[in-house]
DNA sequence: ATGTCTGTTTCCTA
DNA sequence: GTAGGAAACAGACA
């Protein structure tokens, strides 16, 4: 599930429930997914603590803490949370029946968030310092809803990857997924094999337009919406076709990753 | 039962 | 620098 769009849709949970909210205590039912300390240290640095203002860059989800909800400076310990392929973040009320998946939840007086994840693949860190945040960010392009139409393309340019796997490299924008990227290229008329070194100023504007657009609606779904008139509303289909000109679109693992396309709308690579 | 698929990322090889 | 494959994990599905 969880690219951009649906880490958003996390952040808001947070946003709504848990700031300035006191931490009453944590539960670590799989310890695995914290990365870095134990799951004893884990628990004694989140309890008591109060949460700020949830921020998100690329897939991660930051969650702030300070030692009062007034937020007295000593702003750390911050808990960065990446969802992988599976995991999601939950507000459920404190006797809301537990599942099988729930990793780590975060009690508070009036509910309780939960980390709820099927496959582990990725997990969450506790940053104790600016440091800390800064490693795991430091790997990451901009965020690809604030980066800018220069920058995207100064950055894309700088390789000659094919632009779905241009597009989904996190180092070099930070954000976007199999679906969104999927569903850009799509808006944009471009071809997933085509190079970055190919574009005209024309189709960098498109792309970077589709981007801005696919991003805004989806985040504020909190998901990609698969509605009939968007590719990604077609794409499990048995015989998916194009929204816009029916024509049956095109299944093929690009860059590792199941990539659709219209044949039609989005011309081939030159040559 | 076995193989294949999955909205993620990382590591290794050629 | 780049592509491809496998792996991490835990399923669902044919």
């Amino acid at each position: 599930m969880p690219e951009l769009p649906d880490v958003e849709g996390f952040r808001r949970v947070a946003a709504e429930h848990v700031i300035g909210r006191r931490v009453t205590s944590v539960r670590v039912h799989d310890a695995s997914v914290v990365q870095g300390v134990s799951a004893r240290r884990f628990r004694e640095l989140l309890r008591g603590r109060h949460v700020g203002q949830p921020r998100r860059h690329g897939k991660w989800l930051l969650l702030p803490t300070s030692g009062s909800a007034a937020g007295e400076g000593d702003g750390l310990p911050c808990l960065m949370v990446h969802f992988g392929m599976t995991g999601m973040l939950l507000w459920c009320s404190v006797d809301a029946d537990p599942h099988q998946h729930d990793r780590v939840v975060l009690v508070f007086t009036d509910g309780e968030l939960r980390y709820r994840d099927m496959r582990k693949l990725k997990g969450m860190v506790l940053a104790r310092s600016e440091v800390d945040v800064e490693a795991v960010l430091g790997e990451l392009g901009p965020d690809a809803g604030q980066v800018s139409r220069a920058d995207l393309r100064d950055r894309l340019t700088r390789t000659r990857r094919q632009l779905k796997s241009a597009l989904m490299d996190q180092s070099r924008i930070a954000g976007l997924g199999n679906l969104t990227v999927d569903e850009t290229l799509w808006r944009a008329r471009l071809h997933p094999q085509r190079t970055t070194k190919e574009l005209d100023e024309s189709q960098w504007k498109s792309l970077y337009r589709a981007m801005r657009f696919v991003l805004r609606e989806s985040s504020a779904a909190g998901l990609v919406p698969d509605r009939p008139s968007w590719l990604t509303g077609h794409r499990d289909d048995a015989d998916g076709r194009c929204p816009r000109c029916s024509t049956t679109l095109r299944h093929q693992q690009i860059g590792g990753r199941t990539t659709v396309w219209c044949p039609h709308c989005q011309s081939r690579p030159q040559g």
